[in-house]
Order: C-alpha cells, then structure tokens, then sequence
DNA sequence: AAGCATCCCAACCGCCTTCAG
DNA sequence: CCTGAAGGCGGTTGGGATGCT
C-alpha cells in the first residue's frame, strides 16, 4: 500500500508559479524560516502541496542560488564528481555552491552527456565509447553505485572492508570521503561513513583531481543534512 | 511567415529513509 | 517494535523557447 498523498490534491494549484506565489512563500519564509512544508502553505496562504513549495524554495527561490552558465571548472568538477558518485544529484550539487541537485540533473542530462559523447566517453560508465568490452567486464563507479549502492561505495571507516574494483575509474586517486550523518539532534554523535580509494600506489592526485588538494575540507549538502568530508591522501 | 522538430528546465511523481508517537 | 507522517531524492514529463526547413 502506497502513502497517503502528502496534501490535499483537490485544492491545490499545480504548474508553474506565479508571481504572487513566489512572493508569498518568499516572505513567509523570510518571516519564520523553513519549516515545516506540510503546515507552510496553509500558514503561507499558498493552495500548494508541500512538496511543491520546498520543491520551489530549494531549486528556485533560495537566495543563495547561484544562477546563470556553469564555468568549464564547473563542468569538469561535475564530471568528477558523477565519475565517483553516479546519479547522487544531490550529493554532486552540495560539492557546488549555489546549485542544486535539480539543476546539476538537467545540466547533466542536457550538456554534459553530449559533451563526454562528443569526447568518445560514455557518459554513464565514464570510459571509452568503443571500450565495449572493459565495459561489460568492469563495472564503473556510478554503475556499481547504482547496483549497489551504499553497499559498495561507501564501505565503513575500516580499511579491511576495502572493495577491490570500486574505484577502477580513477585508479590513482587517493581519496577518502567520509559522510557524517544528519545533525538533526545535537546530542547525537554523528556515526562517520567514508569512502576510501582501493590503490593507494599513486601518491598524487594528479589526473585533474584538483578540487581534493585541501587535506580536509568539509561541504553542507544543499539540505544542510548532510556533512560530507573529503580527504586527500597525498602522502 | 508557418509548421514542425528539438532543446531545455521547472515541476511533478513515486519511492525511500528517518523519526516521533 | 510497529506504524504512519514528513522530508528528501532521483527519474520523468509537460510545455515554452528556440532552431530548422
């Protein structure tokens, strides 16, 4: 059995905003912050689900969003990233202040497939268009992030769980990424996942890497749920 | 200028995870 | 522990914008 619909669909406006709309979650949310989305519309006066309304705020109306082209930098680092990550929009988006995980969607989607096909890369696994065979026989790490989730990218802050083949798309990268879990209750000690590369042979980070020069640097996700913490290990 | 095709992106949908009761 | 509500995420789609014939 499915959920129950996050809101009253009978008497809810659905499409594209208006103006006025904008406004009005504009100003409520300036007024009171984000909150709870099942309660803001009707506190809000919006005939809006939820949904909708952080849908809005986050993708469009967030003040802090950076619009306009993406920088080459910008496209390199996404390439990076979803060369890692998969589809994890929002988890690459939290890498690049002031986009969201819905724009990095459609970038990605939009220019990015064409330019890594226009490159002879397939955009999914990340090797070599005519690589037919490395590609059926080696699973990258988007696609074994999709397979396997969790279960496989991001092993446990122990070195023996190490997964040979996981990182074979960037076999001298040293990275350990560790995710530390929601903050949501302060008291909590957050538990610390991390990702750590499996051939540690090459020291440098070289291969366009730049972005994980800084020993640790540490990066909100756009929900602000989630910390996630990036080390390069040059030694 | 008109009609059609393609592109682009805001918004929706449905599923998953988290958490409070 | 179980259940349902709520938030969050990734995939998909609708329709306006743009380009092409």
């Amino acid at each position: 059995m499915g959920r129950s619909p996050c809101c009253e669909k009978a008497h809810t406006n659905k499409g594209a905003w208006t103006k006025e709309e904008d406004d009005r979650l504009v100003a409520y949310i300036r007024a009171h912050g984000e909150g709870c989305w099942r309660s803001l519309p009707k506190a809000a006066g919006l005939l809006r689900c939820g949904k909708s309304c952080r849908l809005r705020w986050i993708n469009y109306l967030r003040p802090d969003l950076k619009r306009g082209n993406f920088t080459e930098e910008e496209d390199e680092l996404i390439i990076k990233l979803h060369s890692l990550l998969g589809n994890k929009w929002s988890l690459i988006a939290g890498r690049l202040p002031g986009r969201t995980d819905n724009e990095m969607k459609n970038y990605w989607n939009t220019h990015i497939r064409r330019k890594l096909l226009s490159r002879g890369i397939d955009p999914t696994t990340h090797r070599p268009l005519n690589d037919a065979s490395q590609n059926q026989s080696h699973a990258s790490s988007a696609s074994a992030a999709k397979q396997h989730d969790s279960e496989i990218l991001i092993t446990d802050t122990d070195a023996n769980s190490k997964r040979p083949g996981v990182f074979e798309v960037c076999p001298d990268l040293n990275l350990e990424l560790t995710i530390s879990l929601p903050h949501h209750h302060q008291h909590q000690q957050p538990d610390q996942i991390s990702l750590k590369s499996i051939n540690s042979e090459s020291s440098t980070a070289g291969d366009g890497f730049d972005f994980l020069e800084s020993k640790s640097s540490v990066l909100d996700c756009r929900s602000s749920v989630t910390q996630i913490d990036w080390r390069a290990l040059t030694e």
